[in-house]
DNA sequence: CGGGTAGTTGAACCAGTTCAAATCTGGTGG
DNA sequence: CCACCAGATTTGAACTGGTTCAACTACCCG
């Protein structure tokens, strides 16, 4: 772990959002408005901690302040299905609120920072209002939306396409060559795993990303992502508008 | 429409759950210690109607009385998906709520009876208090859960087969042959449609069907099913526990 | 009874999977 | 710094299950 991050590896310090320089990041836009949100700092998690097991009891959501964290399931035939990639600013848990415990399993892709939001929240904590359920709601519609739309496509290369531009433009870095403007970004996940989010085998993910690359819309080495942005619709597909990766 | 219900076609009449003889429905376990929820009944639905289309302005949420209500995108290249099938006490609209307006169509499989619940609610109302929120939350909860296994499984008849036993439990009626348990239930959709819901062709659902038939596991005859009554586990399958067909 | 839609069936096709093996990568220990 | 290992990625080739296309049949409605 070259760049480890030591500064926040206090356990469970108690924290509130609105003093938090992060902020911005997890409530954007019209969640900002919102009262005061009762979290947890919780300890870094190093690549490949779990974040939360199946069958576990479902108590707290939780907010990624950095890094990433893939939300699997293993049917019984022992078959893994990755439901969610999420990133800094993005919520986890949310499907087993109802239920009142897991289903799914959680882990660190890399080294990851999360803050924990209690739930349901303790009476006593004021900030257990309206407005928390509401910000929650509309987190929850957010991923309502992706999911719908993070059906297979008729075409692999169409998914991977809209996956790794959704990937390049919530986290990448923008980079200027000539009058083009790229974005490059690490890959946190494997080809597998990808492929178990999109519904494709490994193989299949891999063929796809090449013959991405072949047509120029990328380039790829390795983990090393770097692609075109995006520019409104999407060029050369039919791929429908952008799909959020995560919320 | 043979049976046509008149009783509740007063247009958009105020209402409360809570003097509503099919609350229970609506708002079961847990969620109906709630307050009071504002709804509004609409008109009867006929068969085709559109309850919104894509584009049209999200303001409100959906209580399904009595019906079903399909809920379905169309790509670019003209491919329609079904997100959901909604009957009697699911909760309709969600994956709108962020976005601010529908970005998918519903329109009525049969004759239904909805309550609209205005959304966001109007300042003036009581009820907008943490528990309609908390509730809605709840119900998105659920959807989530649904919509992750609602993936293509390894195999067609686990997919249809699920899908059917779960629509027959919810909405099928009991019948006792010898020492046998059967759901019968007129199927409210085509196999096309379930094919879309499930991401299969038309024809594989047929197949599937004939499938599941010949191993004696249902009876199906055009639009009416009867079909074995599950038994905690799905028997004869890698079938995932019943996946909830909506929410 | 007539027409039209929904459902069914068969056969060819083909995209994506599977299996196997080569190659590459990053990280480790000497 | 270099050799080496385990896992990740890539490639090729055969296989297969689901799709597609094209009839055909059954059912529902007027």
């Amino acid at each position: 772990m070259a760049h480890r991050i030591h500064a926040l590896r206090l356990a469970s310090a108690p924290a509130d959002c609105r003093n938090c320089f992060m902020e911005a990041r997890c409530w954007q836009g019209s969640e900002a408005a919102g009262g005061s949100v009762p979290v947890l700092r919780m300890p870094t998690l190093n690549p490949g901690e779990p974040l939360w097991r199946s069958g576990g009891e479902f108590n707290a959501l939780y907010l990624v302040r950095h890094g990433a964290i893939k939300v699997y399931e293993v049917d019984l035939g022992g078959v893994e299905r990755v439901l969610q990639f999420a990133f800094a600013g993005d919520l986890l848990g949310l499907e087993a609120l109802a239920l009142g415990h897991h289903e799914s399993m959680a882990v660190a892709l890399g080294e990851s920072m999360i803050c924990r939001l209690a739930w349901p929240p303790a009476a006593s904590v004021p900030a257990h209002d309206a407005a928390l359920s509401e910000r929650l709601l509309r987190r929850a519609s957010a991923q309502l939306r992706q999911r719908a739309r993070a059906t297979r496509l008729t075409d692999p290369d169409a998914s991977v396409r809209g996956f790794l531009q959704e990937l390049a433009a919530r986290l990448g870095r923008e980079e200027r060559v000539g009058d083009h403007v790229w974005l490059r970004q690490r890959l946190p996940m494997s080809r597998l795993e990808i492929g178990q989010y999109l519904g494709y085998a490994e193989e299949t993910v891999c063929r796809s990303m090449r013959r991405l690359q072949s047509n120029g819309e990328l380039e790829v080495s390795g983990r090393t992502l770097v692609i075109k942005k995006a520019t409104g619709v999407t060029p050369a597909a039919a791929a429908p508008a952008a799909r959020p990766l995560s919320a």
